[in-house]
DNA sequence: CTTTTGACCTGACAGC
DNA sequence: TGCTGTCAGGTCAAAA
């Protein structure tokens, strides 16, 4: 599910009940995530006040007042905000016990995801330190992108997904933000004009706010919700709609596979 | 150094 | 129905 809006709209969902709580304890069902969820965790985090909430990238860093919590929801994870009675599904592998008798609980069927504990700053941490920006922030730009591009061999929607380069950017709106900037998906980052990339870093970050304007206008609820972000009922002009006509020129949509992504994209708008 | 490939998992779905 | 194969919103680690 998580797309950088996505993990936007839960933290934004989340921070509202955790903010100025407690901690009390960590259940931890299946340890076996990305990486093994530590078997301290509990006693980590017990009796800990919630700093805030913040994220980078798609990773989710809830920080306490010694130490922070390091999320990442992978592919088919979720956060949500329940009474901490409910009783957990097969795939509710991790709770953090609040002291209003409420719990995160996270599901993650392909358990993809990652709960870490880290002591020091976060933004420290070995799987953070070395990320690119952030791509709704000033420093990521037109000339940024130019730069860190030139002499890059690799195709520029694989460049825009490397976590390095950038962070955030996943699979449906590297697709949407090359289609809206017109920019063929299999283009050498390396031969991009500085005006393309340019407009490519405008194309991911109108693409990326929207989704998140979306995914926050459904937030009505989110403790008790079924946790389903509006951005997910957007209408994609090329994700998923192979052999469809385009929705500008009516061109059929052509997929094909780029480092083992689908890869989606207009032969007449994009060049 | 850059680029590509493999790995981690389960569930949904298409086709037989 | 049940089996097999393919695909899925991520991204790190290792190989080339």
């Amino acid at each position: 599910m998580p797309e950088l809006p996505e993990v936007e709209t839960t933290r934004r969902g989340l921070a509202p009940h955790c903010s100025g709580r407690h901690l009390l304890a960590a259940v931890v069902r299946n340890p076996k995530l990305r990486w093994p969820v530590p078997d301290d965790l509990s006693a980590r985090v017990a009796g800990q006040h919630i700093i805030q909430i913040d994220r980078r990238g798609k990773y989710l860093i809830i920080n306490l007042s010694h130490g922070a919590l390091i999320l990442h929801l992978g592919m088919s994870g979720s956060l949500r905000v329940l009474d901490s009675a409910t009783p957990a599904g097969v795939h509710d592998h991790v709770d953090l016990i609040l002291d209003n008798h409420t719990c995160i609980r996270l599901r993650d069927p392909r358990r993809f995801g990652a709960v870490l504990w880290t002591q020091n700053d976060a933004a420290r941490h070995p799987l953070l330190e070395n990320l690119g920006p952030e791509p709704l922030s000033d420093a990521f730009d037109g000339a940024y992108l130019y730069r860190i591009s030139r002499g890059r061999s690799s195709a520029i929607k694989q460049f825009v997904m490397d976590s390095h380069q950038v962070v955030g950017v996943g699979n449906i709106y590297a697709n949407e933000a090359l289609f809206s900037a017109g920019i063929r998906p299999g283009t050498a980052a390396g031969r991009l004009s500085k005006t393309r990339c340019t407009t490519l870093v405008a194309a991911i970050q109108e693409t990326l706010a929207r989704a998140i304007e979306a995914g926050g206008s459904s937030l009505r609820d989110f403790v008790n919700s079924a946790g389903e972000p509006g951005y997910f009922q957007q209408q994609y002009k090329v994700y998923g709609r192979s052999g469809e006509p385009c929705r500008v020129c009516g061109q059929l949509i052509r997929l094909r596979r780029q480092g083992q992504r689908s890869t989606f994209y207009c032969p007449k708008c994009q060049n």
